[in-house]
DNA sequence: GGGTATCGTGGAGGTTGTCAACGATGGAGG
DNA sequence: CCTCCATCGTTGACAACCTCCACGATACCC
């Protein structure tokens, strides 16, 4: 009888590493819903404050690790939101920069500290310390693949 | 100007997770087409191998942290491919316990060894040591809202 | 200029997440 | 015994998400 010896599946990387990450989604999506944005939609958002020029959709589709067709729809609805604007870019007239209006970045500031309070929940038990290394693996897992 | 000041999003936890989550999900499904499984009817496959009794879907929704609506459908699936079986549950009539067939266990042994291959690619960087405190930390996660 | 590559966009099809019901069964209390 | 309430599995509906492909517009290379 040497079937089934596989590991238990809590020992699993890949499905612990879903787990939490379902956890701290279901918490921060919860907490964005009053400000009318999803985790999704706020990481666009967050990403569009922190670059100075803005950033082309191709470029947070990149960071973002999601289709480019994705993109489109949530930058759409941050623009219907007045959050952000498409602005043209003068070196390659392809491009779009996603840039965030005046709005936009006082809700991605009330925005942010509702969804790190959330996100304490799920994370409470980390220390400081703890969280730099997660932080560091979880950064050299989304290197690894390119 | 103090507007716009909360952490990059590089550093923000919960889009880790989910970025390196998603990453580590793509591969290991990529890895499982061949066996006729993704990753959500693998795991239930693997929990229902690990238990002696079998496992009720209430139970395996719990543990997966899924919706039991959807512990059906991944039932019925791995159920139609004969991978396992549903047996009435003696002490309770509710519950039907989720059992494998000798075929769920062979394709389990052969989808998990197909399944953590495929991992290596994004886990890859990481050391044995890292692996236990990536482990334990994904636990406590898991652990801290219930 | 002409061929090739990239950017944004749209659409199709399948998977997943969320929620509200329903029948069937179990359990507690009168 | 009977009634009220909780639980289990199941179904259905709907939104969100993922994956892939194709197209027009623009850029780059030669």
């Amino acid at each position: 009888m040497e079937v089934c010896m596989g590991q238990p599946l809590a020992d699993d990387l890949g499905f612990l590493l879903s787990r939490a990450s379902g956890q701290v989604v279901r918490a921060t999506n919860a907490a964005l819903a009053e400000h009318g944005l999803r985790v999704r939609s706020y990481s666009v958002l967050v990403l569009a404050c922190e670059a100075a020029d803005g950033l082309s959709q191709r470029e947070l589709a990149t960071v973002l690790g999601l289709d480019p067709s994705q993109v489109v729809l949530l930058v759409d609805e941050l623009a219907a939101a007045g959050l952000v604007e498409r602005q043209a870019a003068e070196a390659d007239r392809r491009t779009r920069l996603v840039v965030p209006t005046p709005e936009g970045r006082r809700v991605r500031d009330a925005a942010g500290r509702a969804a790190d309070a959330a996100a304490e929940t799920p994370l409470g038990l980390l220390g400081d310390g703890e969280r730099d290394r997660l932080r560091d693996m979880l950064t050299r897992i989304w290197t690894a693949t390119g």
